[in-house]
RNA sequence: AGCCCCGUGGUGUAGUGGCUAGCAUAAGGGACUCUGGAUCCCUUGACGCCAGUUCGAAUCUGGCCGGGGCUACCA
């Protein structure tokens, strides 16, 4: 992604200053800090592509960082997950692995130093009493009747907190802010909740954990992050996460929040996703139609698209939604650079050449990828019996069907031209079409130099492979169906996952593998499912090509189709 | 309602007081084409509103209107 001019985003802006007034020595370490409870999604796709992309831009780094505070929800699952799709959009945190887990002491050293300094109390209150005392948007909150504990006292329960001699829920550390702050965030937070539960990488060692107010400003300051970049809704705790590193006199990050992505139709809340993945909705976090990192992988979305597409939605402070096209659009964009193709049949209509002879078979010359000259020619046989396409025959063609008719001349793609002589229908349906070839144009191309109005693609079925082909659709039938009054799954399109069981296609797809992205050409751009076996193909459609005909179709008011 | 944030074509962005408000995408039209793909060309289309400052405001100030966020021992 050469030279290319990009300008420059709010944060980047910051940055130069910073740079310019030598805030931080001139260094930019950023962090991506995933929490391993889910599955990266592309909304955390763009978020990597600006950490990772910063560091990369201005000669910093940028830390890989687990905030895993919670023993609850999180699991090493999740950590191995996150590695891998972050690995796979093509970023490197090279040695700096960290987990928040491991400055679990160093937190604790800190609160102790808090508590000294009169800034930390530990409270009895219960979680609904709490709530109660915080007052509300409109009304100070008012203080704990255990706000006042002397220090000493303070210092002691909290070590006992730490030991274990009370139950999950008995007490909380909180920070001794201010009751009436026009700011819930700051009306004394709790630091510190009891948990008992075993964490998957400190096991038992603590049963207090502290909360991501205040952990979150600790770690970036533990790891000399300069900025410290997260997403709009933290704007409100910013005042907290000064408050804490200012009382503790130690390093200060700058948070710099920014507009996360929205993407129409589809959801991309962690809790949504994980209700779809495990109420069955859809087939794992990995399933092509999710907007998840491992989704779109094995839909055959590539890297490059991905990062493009982040780097082309900017970044701000607007919230906001981008079109989902417009990912599809990334997609073909690289996908049309990179993508060989091949030829194959979705709804095979069976074709027979009159005029060729039984057991003739040609090898034909087909061109990889007309957008690489360098990706080569293939092979592929042609014979007496072939299939077409089943929407590349009308019998009954509306104006501006350019594609085969009865009588009508067209070309076979880097074979012959062939006109339809005869419709074979059973009960009323087109089960064959007879037709004939013109010898002189071998290759595709007339001597007398005649145009036919249209290409389309065929293959061989003698010697083509069965395949099962799954085409996907939007997940939901509506823009944001997170905004939606009713339950989100009320509005999950019933017809996103189609699957096709008797596709046909060009023998030279068998030497693909698992995750290969390639186009059949005139469909769209497909991948090898992991699902796939030697005896039994399993392609995924990953975006169709864009359909002009379609578009006149609808134009034209018209349904017709032969699908 | 208290606090915080944000308003530029349909969508996403650039613009940092001064050329006909740029780019991408979408939409419409055309050229070309052995993919109705790709590519190329053209067209439509925006500064939320009202004042003020200024020779001059998308840009600065104030007010209004509109949108978003915040009342977990989630992050």
């Amino acid at each position: 992604m050469a030279s290319e001019e990009r300008a420059k985003d709010f944060i980047r802006e910051i940055i130069d200053e910073d740079i310019r007034t030598g805030k931080y020595g001139g260094r930019v370490h950023t962090r991506f800090p995933p929490e391993p409870n889910g599955y990266l999604h592309i909304g955390h796709a763009k978020s990597i592509c600006l950490n990772f992309g910063i560091a990369e831009e201005y000669g910093g780094k940028c830390n890989l960082r687990f905030d895993d505070t919670n023993p609850l929800s999180e699991g090493k699952e999740y950590v191995n997950s996150i590695m891998e799709d972050i690995r796979w959009l093509g970023f490197d945190w090279e040695d700096r692995l960290f987990f928040a887990s491991d400055y679990f002491d160093k937190m604790y050293e800190y609160a102790v130093q808090l508590v000294k300094a009169g800034k930390a109390y530990v409270d009895d209150l219960s979680a609904e009493e709490i709530s109660e005392y915080r007052g509300t948007l409109t009304k100070p909150g008012k203080e704990s009747p255990y706000r006042n504990r002397s220090i000493e006292e303070n210092l002691e329960l909290l070590e006992r907190m730490k030991a274990g001699e009370f139950g999950d829920g008995e007490k909380v550390l909180r920070a001794k802010i201010d009751m009436s702050h026009p700011n819930m965030n700051m009306r004394d937070p709790v630091m510190y909740r009891i948990i008992h539960a075993s964490h998957y990488r400190t096991g038992d060692k603590w049963c207090i954990y502290p909360t991501y107010d205040w952990a979150h400003g600790l770690e970036d300051s533990i790891e000399g992050i300069t900025h410290s970049i997260c997403t709009l809704e933290f704007e409100n705790h910013r005042p907290l996460y000064d408050w804490f590193l200012d009382e503790l006199g130690i390093y200060h990050p700058q948070q710099i929040e920014f507009a996360r992505l929205n993407l129409t139709y589809t959801v991309m809340s962690k809790r949504m996703l994980k209700e779809l993945v495990e109420g069955g909705y859809v087939n794992g976090w990995d399933d092509p139609r999710l907007p998840t990192i491992s989704g779109m992988r094995r839909r055959g979305y590539p890297p490059a698209a991905i990062r493009n597409f982040c780097n082309r939605i900017g970044v701000s402070k607007v919230n906001s939604t981008i079109p989902f096209e417009f990912l599809e659009h990334c997609v073909r964009e690289e996908l049309n650079k990179t993508a060989p193709r091949f030829m194959g049949v979705l709804n095979p209509l069976r074709v027979v050449i009159e005029n060729y002879p039984e057991d003739k078979v040609e090898e034909m010359e087909a061109i990889n990828n007309p957008e690489d000259p360098s990706a080569g020619t293939r092979k592929v046989p042609f014979s007496k019996i072939l299939y077409i396409e089943r929407d590349d025959f009308m019998e009954n063609p509306p104006k501006k069907f350019y594609r085969l008719a009865p009588g009508r001349e067209v070309r076979f793609r880097y074979a012959y031209l062939v006109t339809c002589t005869d419709v074979v229908k059973e009960n009323g349906k087109v089960v064959e079409l007879r037709c004939t070839v013109d010898p002189e144009t071998r290759g595709g191309n007339a001597p007398d130099g005649r145009k036919v109005k249209s290409t389309i693609h065929w293959v061989s079925a003698a010697h083509a492979i069965d395949a099962e082909v799954r085409l996907y659709d939007k997940l939901f039938t509506v823009e944001d169906p997170a905004g939606e009054k009713e339950d989100f799954k009320n509005f999950l399109n019933p017809e996103s996952l189609k699957v096709l069981s008797s596709c046909k296609v060009e023998p030279s797809v068998k030497n693909l593998k698992p995750f290969d992205r390639f186009q059949f050409e005139r469909l769209g751009y497909f991948c090898i499912d992991p699902d796939s076996s030697p005896d039994n193909l399993v392609i995924n459609r990953t975006v169709k090509l864009r359909d002009t005909w379609e578009k006149i179709r609808s134009k034209q008011g018209s349904t017709f189709s032969n699908a």
